[in-house]
RNA sequence: GCCCACGUCGUCUAGUCCGGUCCAGGAUAGGGGACUGUCACUCCCCUGACCCGGGUUCAAAUCCCGGCGUGGGCGCCA
């Protein structure tokens, strides 16, 4: 927090976290962080006056100290310039030892660093996450604007699984046991069918799987799109790539600072990003000695490796992977009309990693019927979804985007927690 | 849910294979002291730890079993 005109002479106020104290004997220099940077303040024995020497000596790293002071420049400060202070108060005194170390001069493991995540956030590399992470944020709202996107927000507590095999967490709700959502798909299809057009929302989305892997959270944020009148899914393909392009170009716009920090470079990517269906994916695999059985999913390590291959090939860090096998698919995906055994379902690798899955939907209330059949689906259990086709829809498609997830890639973090300020992991449920 | 590895000062680690050398070593932090241009300040002194429980053994940080925790792999991931 910082407060006046940094210039020469200039009476200025600086609060913040004490970082450091290198006490030279006669000489004392104070570093003082705020979530701007660091600002040196220098205490001189012979004009300071001893009271307050005293009392930065009593000063524990990290406590939270008010400074008022000239400034002064001098080629030999940081900045250029540091603080001669006219008072120096101690706000708030931080207990010592410290439980991690804030300094940066041993490495705290994550988990540690997770328990004391606030100690942790005042180290300015953890903190330009953030701040890239709320800019991402920034830079989505922004294109979904422009876009004609109306930005919703359904609910979380729902009454049952959508479907599948994802487990949810169960919640009392009232004399009734409900769940917190996996995903807001079928109210943003909802809307479509409401005649929305084009929806938007971001919020935090829950999933009961024990994975103990560095690309999975119980709980995270999705970023979620659905737009009507597509002709396939070709068309959200071409809105996630414009997404994607438009965020990256205004992060490394306008996040140059905490890229600098954390000695990142982020380059738009060029456009149209590499395609390859499912079955071209089989292929480029093989050739390379990963084996994926014809017909499912690609493993993390198939994922990686067609990350790699089209890396080497296009030299692009994305790929989109179409045309998702029917036997892998959900009851609601829009099959294709020519070829059955394939659908209109993508994912996006980014460097390796699944970042979002988009799909057309089926929007044709009696193929959706007998779909949800063959999928061994009794269609009384979402009722409420299938009504949304039996009165007027719009074909439509859209897709869902993990927000930690392109942090990560995008900042070669190694595990997916470092990118969410709390991650809820199975064992994890504190702070 | 299954499989593998790991758990040592506040923090990061060495030591564990092959039990005794370890009343556990180092760095950093913390306490005390010296130093007028530090910017990972430097130098001297001090404090401080074997995840929990059981077992084997003359002897366990070290070997075995269970629990808990952590990291990772698989399964699973609308």
């Amino acid at each position: 927090m910082r407060e006046g005109i940094f210039e020469e002479g200039q009476r200025v106020t600086v609060q913040g976290h004490l970082e450091e104290i290198r006490d030279l004997g006669g000489l004392k220099f104070v570093i003082l962080r705020d979530i701007k940077g660091r600002v040196q303040v220098v205490f001189n024995k012979k004009t300071a006056a001893q009271e307050l020497l005293g009392l930065i000596d009593s000063t524990s790293r990290e406590s939270v100290v008010r400074v008022v002071g000239r400034v002064k420049k001098d080629a030999r400060a940081p900045l250029g310039f540091e603080i001669e202070p006219e008072s120096f108060e101690v706000l708030s005194k931080a207990e010592t030892p410290l439980p991690i170390d804030v300094a940066g001069k041993t490495e705290t493991n994550l988990d540690t660093r997770l328990d004391w995540r606030f100690l942790d956030l005042r180290r300015p590399e953890v903190a330009a996450v953030f701040k890239i992470q709320s800019k991402l944020g920034k830079a989505i709202r922004e294109f979904f604007d422009k876009n004609g996107f109306y930005e919703i927000h359904t609910s979380k507590i729902v009454s049952q699984a959508t479907e599948g095999g994802a487990n949810v967490f169960p919640i009392f709700y009232f004399k009734r046991t409900a769940y917190l959502a996996q995903s807001p798909q079928f109210y943003k299809q909802m809307m479509i069918a409401a005649g929305f057009e084009k929806v938007w929302e971001i919020g935090p989305v829950f999933r009961a799987e024990p994975h103990h892997t560095p690309r999975h959270l119980c709980e995270y944020t999705s970023i979620d799109l659905e737009m009507g009148y597509i002709k396939n899914h070709l068309d959200v393909i071409d809105v996630v790539e414009e997404l994607m392009v438009y965020s990256l170009d205004y992060l490394r716009r306008e996040a140059q600072e905490e890229l600098g920090l954390l000695q990142k470079e982020i380059k738009t990517p060029s456009r149209p990003f590499p395609r390859v269906t499912m079955r071209e994916a089989y292929s480029i695999l093989s050739g390379r000695g990963i084996n994926v059985e014809y017909g499912l999913d690609l493993d993390p390590t198939g994922e990686r490796e067609l990350g790699l291959a089209i890396k080497e090939k296009f030299g692009h860090d994305f790929v989109f992977l179409t045309e998702f096998p029917w036997r892998v698919a959900q009851f609601y995906h829009m099959r294709k009309s020519e070829e059955p055994e394939w659908t209109n379902r993508a994912d996006l690798l980014f460097k390796g990693l699944e970042i979002c899955t988009l799909a057309q939907r089926e929007h044709r209330y009696d193929v959706l019927l007998s779909q949800a059949k063959e999928k061994g689906l009794n269609p009384k259990d979402f009722e409420f979804y299938l009504n949304f086709f039996r009165y007027g829809v719009p074909p439509h498609g859209g897709g869902a985007l993990g927000i930690e997830r392109i942090v990560m890639q995008l900042l070669d973090l190694k595990n997916v927690r470092e990118a969410v300020l709390l991650p809820r992991t199975p064992e994890r449920l504190v702070p």
